[in-house]
Formats: structure tokens, C-alpha cells, sequence
DNA sequence: GTTTTAAATGAAACATTGTTTCAATAAAAA
DNA sequence: TTTTTATTGAAACAATGTTTCATTTAAAAC
């Protein structure tokens, strides 16, 4: 699907800066960090404005953001592209390799039913797995 | 167990800040906030020294560090004081409350093993659930 | 109990990540 | 083409975390 039409379905503006993050993120294999974003997106970057797009993209469901320790964030477009929030229901395990510090969407992967004690309710859940990716275990 | 016989345990220096922090994960019901801690800590807070030692008492297998979202992290002692690092066997959920901000460590609530796809090889797991807590869901 | 030694502390300065306000600009509707 | 409203980018700020280095302190040696 093109940026612009990504747009389209969720009803937001079509700007230069919009269009060049999701290119950014069509163009990767893997979630990206700001900082890898931003070489992919050149002199469409500013940082201020990266960061209002990142939270209207997420808000209206066109990426999403994983946490993969409290100094990462990274980026990645959701596998539906034209769901909604909250309409996000195939939620998939994350994984983050302690070699080449890349990070997996493991879509086949889903995400288990926590049984939690009396009273919690669940909204959401994350999960991030650490280990060694497909790439660098065999050494 | 007594703050100064965790640091004998472990082997690490008995010195003022590493007991006040201690003390302070000790005496609070809920993993704390870095800000959290400072109050508690009072006098013997110091920002440098907290992210010195908080990162050796982690090491150590003293706390463990609870990333509630990427703004956000907390910690906890470790259940079994005196384990070493990679001792903590006994993996649980994290759990953060929407509506009061606490964060839960689910003892009882094991971490479930997930089977990934060929080649990617786990080390650590951390599940973190977003909801409401068994003190605020009942309104 | 005193001296020695190695680790821990705290000040200063810096780095990164993220936010707020506000005037200028651009997208989409009229 | 004009109008309206959201988006942008500059400036300034705020929070979180790190590095270097001289000083201090804990614990070991004497």
C-alpha cells in the first residue's frame, strides 16, 4: 500500500513528513530507531515533528512502537495497515538480538493469555524477548 | 534480611547510599520510581551515585529493573535476596495500572515459555501487562 | 588502632530523548 | 482562488542518564 493511500484510509493530512516516515518504515526489514529513521528520511527529518508523527501514526494505528529497553525505542508498521486503534487484535511477540541488536516483529508468534491474580484486568500486553536472532545464533 | 547482610552476601561495599537504598526498596509495597526512591532516601540521595549503584545492586542480583514504558522505569528487590545474577530463575510478570500508575510484581504469575521460530534462541523474557489494578477495577 | 589500598562518591560538564509555546506554512475544504 | 484548520519548525526547556576526575571511605594489611 503507498503512503499516501495509508493515509487516505486513516484520515490524516498527506505531508512531506508523514509520507517520508512511512517510507522510511516500508523500506526497512526490521523496526527501526529514530536514528536509523532519520538517515532514511534525509532532509525530510526534523526531529520535533518526528516525534508528533510517531504519536499520531500510533494513535491512529498505522505503526507501532516497541520499547526494547528504556534507552530504545523503535518503529514498525503494522501488519494490517489499514486497521484502526485498538482494532490491533494480533498482538505478536517482540524479540531483540543481544548480537547485531536488531528487533523482530515474531508475527507468528503470538501472545499468551496471562491468567492474573483477583481483581487486574488486562488492557495490554508486551513482550520482549532477548537472546540471538536467527542470524547470529549459528555462530 | 538485614540491608547490611545483603551487601555481605553479595560482597559488595556496606557503604551509606547502597544501605539507604536498600532500605528504601524495603520499606515501599510497590517497585518505586527512581523519584520515588529520592524521597525516601532523603539526604543520602545522590543522582550520580543512585545510577551507579542501582546498575551494581542490579548485577549483583540484589533488584531487578521494571521498564514500565520507555519514560518510565521502576525497581524491586529480588525475591530471594541472597541470589547471585542469572540465579533469578523464577521470572514473573510485571503489571502497571492505568488509572493509579503503581506497578505489581505478579509472583505468582510465571512468564510463559515461547516457542520461536528456527534459529532464534531466548536468554531473557520480560512480560509487561497494562491495565486496571485489583484496587481500581472494582470501580 | 593505624596505615594502606582499592573501590565508591560527588561535582562538573556533557549527551540523549522528549515536550511546550508560538509564529509561519501548507493541506484540504469552501 | 480564497478560507480555514492542522501541521511544521524554531527556540527554549525538562527529564534521564553518562563520563571524567579529584576526594573520600570501606575494608584489608600491618
Amino acid at each position: 500500500m503507498k503512503p499516501t493511500d495509508i493515509l487516505q484510509v486513516h484520515e490524516l493530512k498527506k505531508t512531506n513528513s508523514r509520507l517520508a516516515l512511512i517510507k522510511a518504515l516500508q523500506e526497512s526489514t526490521f523496526p527501526q530507531s529514530e536514528n536509523e529513521m532519520k538517515s532514511r528520511m534525509s532532509d525530510q527529518y526534523d526531529r520535533i515533528t518526528f516525534y508528533r508523527n510517531v504519536q499520531a501514526l500510533e494513535d491512529a494505528g498505522v505503526i507501532h512502537r516497541i520499547v526494547v529497553d528504556s534507552h530504545t525505542v523503535k518503529y514498525a508498521l503494522n501488519c494490517c495497515e489499514t486497521e484502526k486503534k485498538h482494532q490491533h487484535i494480533h498482538k505478536h511477540v517482540h524479540f531483540n538480538c543481544k548480537s547485531c541488536g536488531k528487533t523482530f516483529c515474531l508475527e507468528n508468534t503470538d501472545i499468551q493469555q496471562y491468567r492474573l491474580p483477583a481483581g487486574f484486568q488486562t488492557e495490554e500486553c508486551e513482550v520482549m524477548i532477548k537472546g540471538y536472532c536467527k542470524f547470529c545464533s549459528q555462530k
